[in-house]
DNA sequence: TAAAAATACTCCATAGGTATTTTAT
DNA sequence: ATAAAATACCTATGGAGTATTTTTA
């Protein structure tokens, strides 16, 4: 089980649509299509039933819903104290702005904006 | 960040070594080598030290660790209720091998093994 | 020198995009 | 007829394997 087609997954539990999730995702509607039909093929389970023109979770999807935001949300605390960590370690030796104190200090140019 | 190098990850963390890890995952040891210096490279961070001979997780791999192991759990909790799923609706309808009593009753060869 | 990790390279799988088709209202 | 999802096709990226090189104890 992979990480994005959860964040596919659970973006079109809440909008019910793979087309609006798809465009809220910033990713063509075929590729939401696909990574949910694999992700079906992986768990050997339908999760989304596609019977009319509204769709909605399947039984199996309420319950693998439940643990996808469980997941996306460890994964994303995880991204967010990386980020931070990286700020702290290495703010001061980054290409990047650490921080508009830093900018003052350190920038050679006149604006401290241009590249 | 995907949830494959993080398992990589992990295997390093307990084994301390590139190679063990890659053993006790069932890969070469360059997949691992690979795997672990593109999470570094995704989060932009040190995640190990390779000092030396012997290998260590820097202060920020030690966070990331306990994040991980969090990920993990989440996912494999994910994986074992759907395949607990699968086994109640789908389990009377599927190809496999459903139960023994299955086996007995359904099976119309005489050793129930052959394919 | 021997071990462990990194690099080089090659191949194949797959994710995603565009275009199109199917399906149901 | 229209709107939404599925399919077909193509390309590019990247993950993993083998072989090799680098590094350090």
């Amino acid at each position: 089980m992979d990480i994005k087609p959860l964040r596919y997954f659970i973006a079109i539990a809440k909008t019910e649509s793979f087309t609006k999730a798809a465009q809220q995702l910033g990713v063509a509607q075929p590729a939401v299509s696909m990574a949910i039909k694999k992700l079906e093929a992986d768990l050997d389970l339908t999760l989304i039933h596609r019977a009319d023109r509204n769709i909605g979770l399947t039984d199996e999807g309420k319950k693998l819903l439940i643990h996808a935001e469980k997941i996306i949300q460890a994964t994303d605390d995880a991204l967010l104290e990386m980020s931070e960590l990286k700020g702290l370690s290495q703010g001061e030796v980054r290409v990047g702005i650490p921080s508009m104190l830093g900018l003052l200090l350190l920038s050679t140019d006149s604006d401290g904006i241009s590249p």
